[in-house]
DNA sequence: TTTAGTTTGTCTAGGTAGTCTACAAAAAAG
DNA sequence: CTTTTTTGTAGACTACCTAGACAAACTAAA
């Protein structure tokens, strides 16, 4: 323990320097007004003014006039997000690829799918990930606007070690003990950022979706599997290593009903979107498809087996809200419709296995973010990071002066 | 949203500010030289010996000469904590009320008990509470050495609402929707601190004890019924209203035991200190003769049953591993020796319910602070607070010039 | 014993990131 | 056209930290 060690923590300026917060806010509300970051941050005027022109300066933020009107008081000027800052959302799935663009503002400025008829293995989707992007970059980058890419966000259905990103295991892709990061990064010299699913989701609905302002969140979706996400007090719960949120394995009943991992009577044995398909006489449908038929054919038996799974669903919420007393529960993926069919009935259970406080003031949602949730969330993983240092994201020389 | 709001956040100094960093240091290791502050925080030396001299103006901590030699080059000037600054802990029980007064450097300088034949209710313990707490100031205040009391630390077991500092409810107390914090306050003009028993033991095992070292803990604590507390990435998992980790209430079976609060298949009514005392004959024994009972007169009926009880905290402690992925998981009261009775088959019981990457890495420990570990853990309470603000706590006029 | 090397304490100058004040500018309301 | 309100801007100032120079206190080797 003698001197010259690197230091355990940043002392000074800990936490986010002014300028991220600025950055921040900007990102949030893709337009804003100086005095409004002002009374958010209670910075100076002066402060703000400076912090705003070092971000136009770098990039990320554009001056616009001033604008508002019908108040009294000299108008304050506003600021925009840059629709120039970008980065590239990679969902890879069992069928398909699906490649976006999406910018600093929110919008998304490029999206394609490429569909798939047989499983490919790891070492192909790696090939694929980087061809697609390869030609998106090069066509982003030689288009009339300037943009400016900067890095990828993977959104994977599986476990991923959050410090090494290698997946651990994801078991639609058939893929394990897979380094995609460091992978990826070696192939497109690009920062790589490398998440699950499901926290991807809960981290967009937050931002912009159904549990906006919300900070203690707990999120579900049900794909073929369940998968989770958590942020409490703001933050992601990644755990250890970052496995953290596997809801769906979670045990509730003696059963012997076994899930894909081979553990009994946990949730996701229990709440299987192919039974739901299989009672309504249907195979390989769409979300939009499963949910017409589950809501509008009822018949005893599609309504037996949806209670028995929303009363699964409805011991795991249970749990889970005494576990982490969340303020906001956020339904997705088929459990959105699941919850729809009888959402009564969900709540009683709900209330008959968890205590009373832990529900107190406890909203339940569905998604409200669509096909582009999960884009979003890969986003916010580039753009947390550039928001964190915005110097290190500079603008490199400008090309065709 | 315009102008001249509260601030959303500080801006400025946001995160901890040096003095706070550096106070946090001395205080986790008792006694500590400038140079190794320096490398904790990477500040200066210039720095560090300025700020270390603030903090011994304000009284929390005493310069000490040059020690540690066999070293080259010039000894480092050592600093301690204080042992003048204290916390004051207030444990009520069913049948005691315990009282503590623990030092800035972790001693414990005063410890009381008093013994109820019949439980008070809520309004005779606030006022014995208050009583035993005051005698024990003005003592304090008389003695020799010039105490300085910061505040009160109170260890509660039941739910607390973190925000308004209520006791929801308390059900070994029999107390419910009681302002403690408010009450306690008012009575005594002292900041007071309310938290939650097992939330307590668990702050206390991270700080000084076996998960020392250790962000991501989850930790059950059994008495009459089940505790939990739960720190994610070094910070207490609190939820929205403050009554997470509640996790003597998660449903894992689909039996009809009940638990105290009428739920069924809990782990609390599944694992149950009063059946244990009653399988081995025994009835309001301490903790002790519980454990010397269970783990030397081993009948094939306590054999049965403690095995029962292990495989519904094996499942639990799974559940909780695929939610959490913790790096280590604790286990304090009777839970301590119920896993010591036959920690080999708690560990295949795990391991047949949870995902093998969530297992990897974690470790199981058994509570090292006996007694005192309330006691420590209220007093963070306290300290916590002078340590995120040294200067609000700065030294009183000195008594008796 | 002397000398060299190492590590720490202290002092001074300087930088950075913010504040505070004064004043000008831009709007609404009278 | 003036007053009031709110914002932008510029300059002085401050808190907090660093960097570098130098002295001090130790070990180790000559």
């Amino acid at each position: 323990m003698t001197s010259k060690a690197t230091p355990m923590f940043e002392a000074r300026a800990s936490g986010r320097s002014s300028l991220s917060t600025v950055l921040g806010l900007i990102h949030e509300h893709r337009a804003i007004t100086r005095s409004e970051i002002c009374s958010f941050t209670g910075l100076s005027r002066s402060t703000v003014a400076k912090l705003v022109t070092t971000l136009v300066n770098l990039g990320f933020a554009s001056d616009t006039g001033a604008e508002q009107l019908d108040r009294v008081g000299r108008p304050s000027l506003g600021v925009d997000a840059s629709k120039e800052v970008l980065a590239i959302s990679v969902h890879p799935e069992v069928d398909y690829l699906e490649v976006k663009a999406v910018a600093f503002d929110g919008t998304i400025v490029h999206s394609e799918k490429l569909l798939y008829d047989d499983p490919i293995g790891q070492d192909q989707a790696l090939e694929d990930m980087v061809q697609v992007i390869d030609s998106l970059v090069t066509q982003l980058e030689t288009s009339d606007t300037p943009y400016r890419i900067l890095g990828i966000g993977v959104i994977v259905p599986g476990q991923i070690n959050s410090l090494t990103g290698i997946v651990r295991q994801a078991p639609n892709l058939q893929w394990s003990e897979f380094p995609i990061r460091d992978l990826l990064t070696e192939r497109l010299s690009m920062p790589v950022f490398v998440a699950n699913d499901a926290s991807l989701g809960c981290k967009a609905e937050m931002a912009y979706g159904a549990a906006k302002g919300a900070t203690d969140v707990v999120y579900m979706h049900g794909t073929s599997g369940i998968g989770g996400g958590v942020f409490m007090n703001g933050t992601e719960l990644k755990g250890f290593r970052g496995y953290a949120a596997e809801l769906g394995h979670m045990r509730i009943s003696s059963g012997k009903e076994l899930d894909y991992s081979g553990i009994q009577g946990t949730l996701e044995a229990l709440v299987r979107r192919d039974d739901l398909e299989a009672v309504l006489g249907l195979k390989n449908v769409s979300d939009e498809d499963l949910e017409i038929a589950l809501l509008n054919n009822r018949t005893p038996e599609s309504t037996a087996l949806a209670r028995r799974q929303l009363e699964a669903l409805g011991i795991a919420t249970a749990n889970l809200a005494n576990i982490f007393n969340p303020e906001v529960f956020v339904l997705a993926g088929f459990l959105r419709f699941l919850y729809r069919f009888d959402q009564n009935y969900f709540h009683r259970v709900i209330k008959k296995h968890a205590i009373p406080a832990s529900l107190e003031g406890m909203r339940i949602f569905v998604n409200e973010l669509g096909a582009n949730s999960m884009a979003i969330g890969a986003s916010e993983l580039v753009f947390q990071e550039a928001i964190a240092d915005p110097t290190k994201f500079a603008t490199p020389a400008k090309r065709n002066p």
